[in-house]
DNA sequence: AAAGCACCCTGTACGC
DNA sequence: TGCGTACAGGGTGCTT
């Protein structure tokens, strides 16, 4: 599933690639992919386009153009966004193909249809509700601590609210509150000064690891770089999805338990839902 | 503000 | 072997 640090990844690997080049053409396979503006308009302002930069926004890939177009790419759960060379074999699951004017291909491939692309000259009503990077300068621990103060909900549910922090994912948000030694339940608000200074060191710990290795490809190998190989982190992951398996910290049963309908893992032991 | 649910999809895992 | 069903998950939108 990607998130942030699967999509930084992704931007990392087109970054080098794509500005200068121009859009020679495109191909929509399956419609719905296309979320604004139709799809034959979406064809048709591309062509011709050249894209200046790529960028990261939250779990958005987002290409900017000389136009001042901005292309916005949400890779949701299986959707990959490869750059291929001319003649090679067209994967599965392709929905949508931007060709390039030196004969390569960006093409975007989504196996469950739940990625998004939107072609728009305003970014900011799609980014602008976005919450704070957990990676950016001004996401300190004392404003995190600002965002949390008076919240109810329980903290997991918080992370995962993409208007609250930008960018976690299941699989990053159950790593980070193990890492904090914090219970998923835990309402936001009712963290002290000390866990929410864990927090805030284990999310950017996780998030900064993970792209290290170029985010995690699961088994499911649902996660591809630009380039279409896997990531590197899954192995170090070190609670999510190991229900029953030992805590690498105190050897008690990873526990799974369903939070605001996500699967979500963490330890009994070492994360308690204290008074 | 918070929580629950349906929806969008399809591969995988399971029960019979 | 094969069919049917539950499940996984990010995000949106609606209801409670």
């Amino acid at each position: 599933m990607p998130e942030l640090p699967e999509v930084e990844t992704v931007v990392r690997g087109l970054q080098t690639q794509l500005p200068g080049r121009s859009i020679s053409a495109v191909a929509v396979r399956w419609k719905r992919t296309i979320a604004a503006p139709k799809p034959a308009a979406f064809a048709r302002r591309l062509l011709g386009q050249t894209i200046t930069s790529v960028r990261r926004r939250g779990k958005w890939i987002v290409l900017d153009f000389e136009s001042g177009a901005v292309l916005l790419a949400h890779l949701r759960m299986t959707g990959q966004l490869i750059l291929e060379p001319a003649g090679y074999p067209e994967g599965d699951y392709t929905r949508v193909v931007l060709h390039l004017d030196d004969d390569r291909r960006l093409r975007f491939s989504d196996m469950r249809k739940f990625g998004r692309l939107i072609l728009t000259p305003d970014p900011e009503t799609v980014l602008g509700h976005l919450g704070p990077e957990p990676l950016a300068n001004d996401f300190t621990s004392q404003q995190f601590r600002h965002l949390l103060a008076g919240r109810r909900g329980r903290i997991k549910s918080l992370l995962l609210d993409q208007s609250f922090v930008a960018g976690l994912g299941n699989i990053y948000v159950n790593e980070a509150l193990w890492e904090a030694r914090i219970h998923p339940l835990r309402p936001g608000g009712s963290l002290s000064v000390a866990e929410v200074e864990r927090l805030h060191t284990a999310i950017q710990a996780v998030i900064r690891a993970a792209i290290d290795e170029g985010g995690t490809t699961l088994a499911n190998g649902n996660f591809r770089q630009a380039d279409g190989t896997a990531g590197r982190y899954a192995p170090h992951l070190q609670i999510y999805d190991r229900q029953e398996e030992p805590c690498p910290c105190c050897g008690a049963p990873v526990k799974r338990i369903t939070v605001g309908q996500r699967g979500t893992y963490f330890c009994a032991c070492c994360q308690v839902l204290e008074e």
